[in-house]
DNA sequence: TTTTTATATTCTTTTTTAGGAATATAGTCT
DNA sequence: AGACTATATTCCTAAAAAAGAATATAAAAA
């Protein structure tokens, strides 16, 4: 129950469903992400967490950066499920059409360097 | 969005993932949900809006009782295939297996008498 | 129509959550 | 070692959520 409540609720905040979104076209690092949502690097790394501890997402060092990536689902059959499911869904919502549209511009090297 | 992450939040507390497990079993009405949880009526009812509100239960009126009852999730695939999982998911849990082996036992006509 | 009862709603309080500012940490480069 | 930078963590505040007490509503029965 606990997993699954955990699961539940990393998904019940829009950015972090938004995050999961974005991680379906690419692995994404904190300062990419927190260029495409417009919101406080600190308040990135949080939520990543949560998705972490939900099963939603892992990481690779990369010197500085950290790349973050959806998993597999394979920690629970909960996780697996649900971000199977998240390929199709919202795929229709503005929102994740404009992020989606956006992530080619936003460049690493540039966005890191301030 | 908004539909979706009303139905993550609905599904993100104990309480009422635990009348999503019991109504599996049977058509509920409020003071019943209120026994078996051993919460206070009104967060029944409060919870059992929250529910609603996600496409997940609905219920029919039965005098002055209000018998609440599972979807069949027409109102949104997410409510539809979360239900669907949730058939299997958590059968497993102490407390939900507790919980359904007391709901036989009880007895409208018994605990709504007070 | 008055009373009773099951449920809904309002109100208030406590807890949880989300965000940013400030700070800490850990790699990288010189 | 010292400076720099990307990320994590801590701390604080504001907003949201959850619970119960009190109250309102609506259906049934007398």
């Amino acid at each position: 129950m606990k997993n699954f409540l955990r699961l539940m609720k990393a998904l019940s905040d829009p950015n972090r469903v938004k995050i999961i979104k974005m991680l379906q076209h690419k692995p994404m690092c904190v300062c990419e992400i927190r260029e495409a949502l417009h919101v406080s690097q600190p308040s990135v790394s949080k939520n990543l967490k949560i998705l972490e501890d939900a099963g939603l997402v892992d990481f690779r060092k990369d010197g500085l950066w950290v790349e973050y990536h959806l998993t597999d689902g394979s920690s629970s059959p909960y996780a697996a499920s649900l971000l199977g499911n998240l390929r199709h869904w919202l795929e229709d919502e503005d929102e994740v059409k404009e992020l989606k549209k956006r992530i080619p511009f936003i460049r690493r090297e540039e966005v890191c360097k301030k």
